[in-house]
DNA sequence: CATGAATGAGGCTTCATTCAT
DNA sequence: AATGAATGAAGCCTCATTCAT
């Protein structure tokens, strides 16, 4: 029920998704659909909250995961896993991160919460990375706030790279993982030039 | 009036905002609203379409103008204009890339278009920063694509840079476009080693 | 429901209806008789197809019914259905014929099929009474075009005979149809001599 | 103005023509629309007003006018005048008997009298044929209702004439007033007949 | 539990009508 | 006298939401 509602979500704002289409799609009926979620702001809080979740344990598992056939880079991994979610659950992300401002309305809150978590692992991703133990050995540490800036980064630029994919589909997942993580990477290193400008 | 139009978009979505709201906060009545702009469509299409439209009249003139004192890169100059403009205009920007899909629902087109150039702004000015004539000299050649790629990610990481000076008012919009001038400078290159990977 | 708007629309233009009325006089709420109906035009519609009919079914069942009281005349029994239906649903006969010209506005179509069906009744009718078989032998054979002349002509007298009847409680229905049967029959020879002429 | 108004209204429901149209085919404004006819009502009384006038008018001088080529037949001079004008002013005579019922309504009052003018007209001329003087000598005195009734039947049936003269451009005005004068003139003997019934 | 049926509340849009010029 | 500009008032329609079954 709650995959209907995300495909439906992804197909128009929030006022224009009709509780009825929501219903129809899960083949169900609208008492039924208000019974299990309460509201239509439940059922779109329900959707998110689902979509973070699938999308946060896809990376998780993917980082932890050595014997990938990705290769031993976990930054990649984890990108790899991104841009495969984001190819494969496409509904996911558009739900989770373009149907709704963070900053307004009343899933605000809700939003805000569910794309936290997906920074949270990014940031812990990136994090990693820059350890005395980063596999490159960069050993450079991030302060906190560093950290912060550029996950997000990274999270826009996997953002713009995944419509990217979506509109020329000879490029390819792992490509794009490769390139974002080059790119990443070498923002650890710049950074300390342009601040101290 | 459009003022007052934008205003109100920027603080929910589409349908959450009504023409009432927007009449009044223009100071004038409903049907002045629709006897200027026509439909609630028309009220919002007119408003990307200025938005975008100062957006790349303020990027342009910053770039032509050699004598600023924000210094003699263009690519920086140009950023500058970006973050001084989301900064002081901020619903602007919110009306422009935050309210609307480009890829659904009844605007689509219409907030393409003004993307699109706004994008091809970003797309010469990145372009002109790797010719021969480059100030650094770079000299190296983008393939179309490629500087459609860089662009799409220059802007999405300035979209995400410019969350970021919300929330953190300590940074200044110089700082911030001295950084993303780096790191978009930075992606010139490691982009034949990560393909080449 | 179609009742209530049958009436409804009778008492005054299309425009001057409101939905709200409708509902109200029907016991039940606006939403529901657009759940029904599916919009004014289409409540418009179901009236008149519906008056439409039962007007044909009383015309053509007493057409058919020789033992009817009123004699054995077919031109006078359907006359007779004819007033009487127009005396008995006054609101029928409005909205059928006085509420829109069949040539133009968004019901022409509608209204004009609705019409039509009325006047083949009838041509039926007066074709019937001139045949060979007919009551009183005149045997005399009307091209098509003579008989749907004749046919409007009579629909529109009879139209006028309503009127008539509505102003002037003291006549019968049974009188009238009397009278425009004689009046109608006698139309079948004169044509002649008036071509002729 | 005027001439615009009745073009206007002609093309549709009273509430579907807008008094800007009127404005704009009278070649001037709203503002000045309202100064010289009052109100909405007042733009479609005049109308209806004057082409009442301009009927009346029309048939009271052909009957008047003994040298006329039509012949010596005052009713059929008539008739051929009510079917010149509607021919010739089809505008004229859908504002007057075409957009408004005469029974309720705003106008009801407006068009009530307009009618009963022609109306007027028409029984003066049928009474006129069945005096002592009349042409055929046919002598025979109507009561007043009788010949209202007749009138209307004549009005009414010139109505569906006028209909089938739009629709067939092969009839000429003269068949058609030469037809409906030999049918109502048929009319003035039956009657006593179907009466005594 | 699941649903067919019903509705309260609210939004977009239009137009007759009036000032101020 | 004539008009550009402005608006109060009103109507159609939709949809989230709830009962009664």
């Amino acid at each position: 029920m709650i995959d209907a509602a995300v495909t439906a979500f992804s197909r128009g704002d929030y006022h224009t998704v009709r509780v009825e289409e929501i219903a129809e799609a899960a083949g169900t009926s609208k008492p039924t659909v208000y019974h299990y979620l309460g509201s239509k702001e439940g059922i779109f809080t329900a959707c998110v909250r689902r979509e973070a979740d699938r999308l946060v344990a896809a990376i998780r598992a993917a980082v932890r995961d050595p014997q990938s056939p990705i290769g031993a880079d976990p930054l990649r991994r984890g990108l790899h896993a991104f841009f495969t979610f984001v190819t494969d659950n496409r509904d996911s992300w558009t739900v989770l991160y373009r149907r709704t401002s963070s900053q307004a309305g009343p899933f605000a809150g809700e939003v805000s919460r569910a794309r936290d978590r997906v920074l949270a692992e990014v940031v812990a991703l990136v994090t990693a990375c820059t350890g005395a133990d980063a596999p490159d050995g960069a050993g450079c540490l991030l302060d906190p706030k560093d950290a912060q800036l550029l996950a997000r980064v990274a999270v826009s630029t996997a953002d713009a790279c995944a419509d990217w994919l979506l509109e020329h589909p000879e490029e390819t997942p792992d490509a794009l993982a490769g390139h974002v993580s080059e790119l990443t990477r070498s923002h650890l290193r710049p950074r300390h030039a342009a601040t101290a400008h």
